[in-house]
Formats: structure tokens, C-alpha cells, sequence
DNA sequence: TATGAATGAGCTTTCATTCAT
DNA sequence: CATGAATGAAAGCTCATTCAT
């Protein structure tokens, strides 16, 4: 990669972390080229040098923030941990991911509604890559006998229903800290895996 | 009620109903008032007849629903039922209510973005209502000690989570009928709560 | 005139005296016809059977106005009283009228943009009979040689035009009275046309 | 100030200059922004990256003639003629800028509903300053014993009244020409204040 | 007579997008 | 590369007017 490249690509980012953040608090319709632009400094129409159109812009913004998602747990997997262990971390990372980019959830609700049709099998790909890791973990977990024997599908849909639906409730001013959060959260969910004595 | 009042209450009802389906459909933003009137074989000025302005009719729809919701709910518990029943005809009741109306999952994100001060505390008051139903019957269970102890607002919230994000998994077309898959469901959340044995 | 006529009538003026009051408050434009029925606690369509249209109204409101200032000269005109106590008078009754009414002074600036043809040649016949009056007073002034002979229209219309535009500036709260304010104003204008001795 | 902002501001006096004769042709309310752009061959689109929204403009053009009209007044009081010729000589700056601007004489009338709160402070300020200049020229014409002592502040208004009255009655098709009325017109108000022998 | 309901033309405003410089 | 300026399509909303009942 070029010097030239390597500005193009940072400046790229720049953009999509202020374009993610501006639309995680005003919601994507609500956003405006000009609401993203100022905020950094620049001029709508530098944006568009950067971004085809305002839906390029969302779509490779949400690409990164799945591809990250993807990579955290990943790197979860590759742990040599019990596997009720990793599923709760899998859990926490998603949970910290989460509040820490307040990330488009709204964009998860309709993806169909944004993205073009290319855009959208991208976005699937990525998506089913994600469910296909906790999948996995919950697999096994029913496969060394640990955990109940559930519909994983069914059951990996619950557990990330009930965490994105933190963000709507969960307010750092409450008495528990991010932390123990994560920590009672992912504890409470496990109880629907593991396997009652 | 005059027979006048009755008409305009049901076309009232009537212009909600197809509200609430179009935004469930494409959003509170894309939906234009046009949108609703013309399903309605109706023109946009006879809409803001009935209703001061979009807002105001995203409100009421709003309003309406959760109502709705409270009754339902409201019901399962005059029924007697062992409490581990009651819960779970009343996550049943909730999931049927999300999939009948496809209800504006949207707006339960940031009803701050969408409501006036005022119209955000009518939500509020109702919201809580509605989790204070079914944390009566988490606490309740938990008091006669079928349920385990956990911390009854986190549990509400992680299973009203689990339920709302159904809306974007579930489709009919799945081999699971809607009432195999409440049940399932309902089961399957059901376990945090439940002692083992 | 039968009774019925006469309930029409009756009505009629009833509406007109409130359409006055309120495009004197908000201006023509501003007014909406549901702001006069809802101030009569009538219905929009009620008003439109006493009147064709919101022009109508105007026009009729505009002409009664007219009519009723044209009266008052016309009986100051029969008092048998000096001529500079006659153009006194008549100062003092144009003021009286213009602050009890507030009249739509609005609708004397631009009577082209508010009327049909017809209409405007109606105001404008009224117009002139007021003008009249003053032109006459003046003329029998400088005919008598009380009166410093200028030209008569430009006199009248100076005159006229200080009075109508102490709507603008006079406010009952001042320290004048309206009957001294009335008495300084005609004083002062009638100094345009006394004789220096 | 750059190249560029003397274009904007250039551009900016432009339309202002355009809006303020339509408006005095049809009234504010009759004025849409569509018949401001189209006589400047413009988008509304593009009137509107010049200005915030319609009254924005209107109040930019209100200020902008009230300024011009001060300006003028203050340029004659600087002048070494008398006190009396001074007045006149403000009259008449007076009446050639309403006749040369045909000037929203209707936003003189009822600012309060054209005008924002902050708005009509600073138009209210520019008024005073405007009106303060005729004052103070009528008091030194008392304080030498060349005027009368009459109420300085009714007397202003009487004769600015009379003045903006001009623009209803005064039509360049009669027989006196522009400046033969101005002078005519500030002769006889002179009148008000000139001793008499 | 009176009215509730409906209509549709017209207006203000927003904003993604383009493009010459 | 960057930007100021312009555009135009679309949306929300208002309101005089009509009309069946």
C-alpha cells in the first residue's frame, strides 16, 4: 500500500468511526452528510470523494464494525478455555462491542431497508459467519455433554436478542459497573445452556 | 358516545392500524404521511383531520399498541394458573403480540428521538406498567421459592430482549409453527429462572 | 325586511364584527376562517352560508368599516359649527374610529391585492366620498380665507395619513388619554392649515 | 474580507434586493419563496444556502433598508445648513427612499407577527435610532426658538406618518414630478413647526 | 340552516448529490 | 484533493373550499 493509500484508507476511517457514532446516537435517516462532515471538520462534499453515496457510507461503516465483532471473537475461540468459559467471554465481548460503539443497532433491525441487494449478501455473510461461531461453541457444549441439548439456532437467537436489547436499558449512572454487568448477564444467560444437577 | 363520535374514533383506529403496519414495514422516516393516506384510499389532508401531525399520529399508534399489550397481560395474571404457567402464557402472549403486529420495534429503540417531552412520559408510564407486570411475577415466583433468585429487573429485561429481537429471525416459513415455536421459546427462557433440581 | 331576513342579517354583521376584530389582530392572511367560526363557536361551513368566500367576508367587512366612518363625517358635516371646528371634529372621529376598531389598516395599504374588480371599485367609490368630506372642509376653509390655500388633496392625504398611522404608535397606556390625544393630534395637524396671523 | 465572502455577501444583497421589491409589490404572506428565486433565476434550493428560512430573509431585508435609511439621516445632520433646512432635507431623503424602495411599508405595521423575539429587538433598536435623528432635530429647532414647542414625539409622528402614507396616493403618472412633491410634501409639515409671525 | 368530513392545491423546508473551480 | 454553491425531488403541513347529511 502506497503512502497515498495509506492517508486515503485512514482518512476513510476517520469518517466511518464519526459516521458510525453520529448515526449510533441520531439514527441513520436523522443523520445528514453535514451532520458527519462537521463534525469533522470537513465539507460534504469531501465526504463524497471518500464515499460513493450516503449508503456506501453506511455500508462499509457497518462491514467494519461486523468484521471487528467477528475478529473479537475469533480471537475468543483460539483460547484454550473450557468451552462454558468461552461461551461467556463471546458473550461479554459482544456486550462490551456493544456499549462501546452504541453501535447502529438500528441498522440490524431492517438491513433490507438500506442496503442494496450486493450490500445485503455481504452483510448476511458476515452476519451468518457471527451466528455460526456461537453456534459452534454451543454445539460443542452439547457435544462433551455440558450443555442441554436445545436448538442451538434458537437458543444462539435468544442470547444475542437478550444482549442487544442491553443498549436500551443499560445505563452507566446504575449501580453495577460495565464489568459485572457483562458478568451477571452472561451468567444468567448460560442458565438456559447448562445443565440442571 | 353519539354515533359521530363513534365513526371518527373507528377511522381514527382505522388510520392507526394502517399506520402502524407501514412504519413496522419501512420505518417511522420513510413512511410519508402520503404513504398512509393513499393505503387508505384517502388523501393526506383528511389524515391530518384526525391527527395534528405525523408525530402526533405515531403517538397514539404508539400508545395504542402498548395498551393493548398491558391488557393482554393484565388478563393472564386474573387467570389461575400455578405462577411458572402465568409467565409463560404471558411470554407467549407477548410473542403473538409482536408477530400479529410486526409492531413498531423501531420506536421502542429511541422514543426519545421520535416524542415530545410529554408524549415521552404517556410511553414511560406505560412501559412500566408493562415490565412491572412481569416483575410482579418474577418476584412472586421467586418468593415461593419455585424461581431461583436472581436479580428480577435484569431477568425481565434480558427476556423481554430475547423476545423483542424474535421479529428479526422469525419468519412463518420456517418448520416451526407459531405456536410450537412460543412454547419453545417460552421454555427455553423459562430455564434462567427455574431451579435446578 | 322579514324576521328571517332580519336573523340573517343580524348574523351576518355578528360574523363581520368578528372577522374585523381578528384580521385586525392577525392580519388578512393570517386569519383563517377557522379562526372567526371557532371564535363564534361556529362551524367553518356555517360561515360559508352567510358569506361566498373569505374574500366575501373581507369585502363586506371592509365596506361596513367604510360606511360607518363615512356616517360619522357626514353628521359632523350637518353641525352648525365653525369650519376649523368641523375639520376638528372630523380628525377626532377618524382617530376615535381607527383605535376602537384597530380596523385592518392592513387592508387600506393594498385594497388591489385583497379585492376582485367589482369590489375594489365599490371601496374605492367609498373611498372617495371620505375623502370628499375633508376635500370639502378644506376647500370651504381656503374659501373663506381662514384656511392658507395649498393644494387641498395633498393636505387631506398628509392629514390622513398622520392619523392612520397613530395606530402604530399610540398606545393606551401612555400618559395621554385617548380625548387628549385626539384633541393634540387634530391641533397640531390643523397648524398645516391656519393663517400665520 | 475574501474574494469569496464579498461574492456571498454580493449574492446575498441580491436576492434581499429582489425580496424586498416583490414583497412590496404582493405583501410577505403572498410572497413565496418560489417567486424570489424564479425572478433571480434561481432554485429555492439555492436561496435557501443563503438564507436560514423565509423570515430569515425578511428580517435581513428589513434590517438592511432600515440601515440605508439611517445612514441617510445621518449623512444630512452632518451637513453645515440649518436647523430648518436640515429637517427638510431629512424629509425628503425620507420620502424618495419609501418611493425609490416601495419598502415593506407593510412590515412597519405589525413587526411582532413577522419577527422573532430577538429579531424585533434589534429592528425596534434601528427604529429608535431612526426615530431619534428627527427628534433631535426638532428639539434643537424648539431649544433655538426657531419651531414651536410642540410634543416632540407626537410631532415625529405625525409627520413620519404622514410621509409613509405617501406610497398609498402618491403615482409618478400625476402631475407633480418626484422632486416637486418632496418638496411640497416637507413644506406644508414644516408648517407644524414654523412659528408663526 | 348547520356541520363534520374530506379534498387538493400550494407552500415551506430539507438534504443527498453534483460540479466547476 | 477540497470546497462553495447550486439543484431538485420529496416531504410535511395548511387551509379555503365543497358537500352529503
Amino acid at each position: 500500500m502506497s503512502l497515498r493509500e495509506k492517508k486515503t484508507a485512514k482518512k476513510k476511517e476517520e469518517i466511518i468511526s464519526t459516521a458510525v457514532s453520529i448515526i449510533a446516537e441520531k439514527g441513520y435517516q436523522r443523520t445528514t452528510m453535514e451532520d458527519i462532515a462537521s463534525r469533522l471538520l470537513m465539507t460534504k462534499g469531501s465526504v463524497y470523494y471518500y464515499f460513493k453515496d450516503k449508503q456506501d457510507l453506511l455500508f462499509q461503516s457497518h462491514q467494519l464494525l461486523l468484521e471487528r465483532s467477528i475478529e473479537n471473537i475469533h480471537d475468543i475461540q483460539q483460547l484454550d478455555i473450557p468451552i462454558t468459559e468461552k461461551l461467556k467471554q463471546s458473550m461479554i465481548a459482544h456486550i462490551d462491542h456493544l456499549i462501546s460503539e452504541k453501535s447502529g443497532f438500528e441498522l440490524m433491525l431492517k438491513p433490507e431497508q438500506y442496503f442494496s441487494d450486493y450490500q445485503l449478501q455481504e452483510i448476511q455473510k458476515l452476519r451468518e459467519d457471527y451466528s455460526r461461531c456461537f453456534d459452534q461453541l454451543i454445539a460443542e457444549g452439547i457435544g462433551t455433554g455440558i450443555f442441554v441439548s436445545l436448538d442451538k439456532k434458537i437458543v444462539r437467537n435468544l442470547v444475542l436478542g437478550a444482549m442487544n436489547w442491553i443498549t436500551q436499558w443499560y445505563s452507566l449512572d446504575g449501580k453495577l459497573g460495565k464489568e459485572e454487568m457483562s458478568e451477571t448477564i452472561s451468567d444468567y444467560l448460560m442458565r438456559i445452556l447448562i445443565k440442571k444437577k
